[in-house]
DNA sequence: TTTTGAGTTGTTCGA
DNA sequence: GTCGAACAACTCAAA
């Protein structure tokens, strides 16, 4: 239809994709629509800049490594060279789009605070210039600004924003579309930088190889672990992914979060299982309602912007926080002498992921018990997990600290002992990942300081040795949180009398 | 406009 | 051992 329409025309001028969150060939629609006007350059910027964004965590960074060489491969395949470029897209892009001579330029958008002005800018540079600007709905089914309460506003509760943007994510998913035919072209301006050159990867130590055995980053990868998600655990989801220990969770955070596989598809998966079979009518809902969270969250910090940085119930902000260095490094290293949260520390640090009931427990741990700012853990969040997003981050941080959009009752506090008897009761999370307990009994495993001393002695257990002591002690620290928290409330009623 | 019901994931205490 | 209530009111969303 295009050669019809250009008849002996020149051919069209080319189109330039930016890739940003969206390392994928799949359901591309910035891709899909500037396939659809000529030739096309492909380019992924290192974004680097005081204003743009926060610098990746170093798990962030072992992922981008690999997902670049996998997209870069998928490319090549097709006969498309993905440029590299290192440095601010404000001026890369209308600099690649000049060089190229290039008649658009697309992308697929992001919400962050720092992102949105930038995408901006660049737009208006280049419409400026006659070069029109493509920029599309990938990374959600829903647009921050698309679910909206019966008065106009943005919804502030989960469960109602659920209820609304469900229908809203069904009809989007229907629409999801696979790569579209390319032809790339060959420019010898433009030249891309290499990938070894941006030493994304490890060196000195070389902490990669828990994660190399852990993931499959890439379009391929994140296709595998769909497709068994959806075969072998979407059916007990309800219940299995509360389980640690149980692979029953989805695994697909980190892809998700660097755009490997469209959320559409996603949804839909889930969704033609469902229709498939209704028995799994009510675990498939369990698991687009996790889905769900991924939007509300995306939602909160577009309409909040400082939602990462700060409180979003402003009581929260004056809080004394603890900060002590001493307990937070015990916390991080996985030495709390609190099993089930050393065992989820410890999964963190080895393989750039924790399980997300684990995540509830050591953050309340952090927030509550050690009454450390949330910002502290979501820090080292940030820099530890394959799957840090701003968003997600963030937002659950706030919820178990109490005061985010939604959040935990200030009196919910996660007792680490009966947590690790409910949902690891058989011990095998505790015993893979802090394997010096792996011989105490399951009665003492999630309370080795409650042990007799023979046990400990048969199970070639030493506290304060082999393994440390609590750092706190449970009961104590419940009461002095809720102390805490309560004096808060009451300072916040006062100021407003 | 006012009213009403609801609100991801928990713990502890006492009957 | 099991169960319901208390925890603290408050904000949100919708009727």
């Amino acid at each position: 239809m295009q050669i019809a329409h250009f008849g002996q025309n020149p051919p069209a001028r080319p189109s330039l994709v930016w890739f940003r969150e969206d390392l994928r060939l799949d359901d591309h629609p910035a891709l899909i629509a500037a396939s659809q006007s000529g030739p096309i350059c492909a380019i992924y910027i290192l974004e680097e800049g005081t204003d743009l964004g926060r610098p990746l965590g170093g798990a962030l960074k072992w992922w981008l490594h690999h997902s670049l060489t996998s997209l870069k491969a998928n490319l090549a395949q097709l006969g498309i060279e993905l440029i590299l470029k290192r440095g601010d897209p404000r001026h890369l892009i209308p600099d690649l789009a000049n060089k190229l001579n290039a008649g658009s330029v697309h992308w697929n958008r992001r919400y962050y605070a720092w992102s949105r002005p930038v995408d901006a800018a660049i737009k208006a540079e280049l419409t400026g210039r006659g070069v029109q600007v493509g920029t599309y709905k990938a990374s959600v089914l829903t647009e921050p600004w698309e679910i909206k309460t019966g008065s106009g506003g943005n919804f502030k509760v989960f469960t109602p924003f659920f209820r609304a943007a469900q229908p809203h994510c069904d009809t989007w998913a229907e629409q999801v579309a696979p790569a579209p035919p390319l032809t790339g072209l060959s420019n010898p301006e433009i030249v891309s930088e290499s990938l070894q050159s941006w030493n994304l990867l490890p060196k000195a130590p070389d902490w990669s190889g828990g994660l190399d055995q852990t993931w499959q980053p890439g379009e391929a990868g994140a296709q595998r672990r769909l497709n068994a998600f959806i075969e072998t655990s979407l059916h007990n989801y309800g219940e299995g992914r509360n389980i640690p220990s149980k692979p029953a969770t989805s695994f697909l955070s980190p892809h998700l979060h660097f755009g490997e596989i469209s959320i559409r598809r996603v949804w839909n998966a889930a969704r033609a299982a469902m229709r498939a079979n209704p028995a799994l009518q009510t675990d498939g809902q369990v698991f687009l309602s996790e889905l769900g969270w991924r939007e509300f969250s995306t939602q909160l910090i577009f309409h909040y912007e400082d939602f990462p940085e700060e409180s979003w119930k402003e009581a929260f902000r004056a809080f004394p926080w603890k900060n002590d260095s001493s307990t937070l490094r015990a916390w991080q290293r996985g030495q709390t002498g609190y099993p089930i949260v050393d065992a989820g520390m410890r999964q963190l640090w080895r393989t750039g992921w924790m399980h997300n009931r684990v995540r509830m427990i050591v953050a309340s741990f952090l927030v509550k018990h050690l009454l450390q700012d949330w910002r502290a853990g979501e820090a080292w969040f940030w820099d530890t997990l394959v799957d840090a997003d701003v968003a997600n981050n963030a937002a659950g941080w706030q919820w178990v600290a109490g005061c985010g959009a939604d959040a935990a009752p200030y009196f919910r506090i996660f007792n680490p002992m009966s947590q690790g008897e409910k949902f690891d009761p058989d011990g095998h999370y505790v015993r893979t990942w802090v394997p010096e307990l792996a011989q105490l009994p399951n009665k003492y495993l999630h309370r080795p300081f409650e042990a007799p001393t023979e046990i400990l002695r048969g199970s070639g257990v030493h506290l304060g040795r082999t393994y440390p002591l609590p750092i706190v002690n449970h009961e104590k620290a419940r009461k002095q949180a809720l102390d805490a928290l309560a004096s808060l409330k009451q300072n916040v009623t006062g100021d407003l009398v």
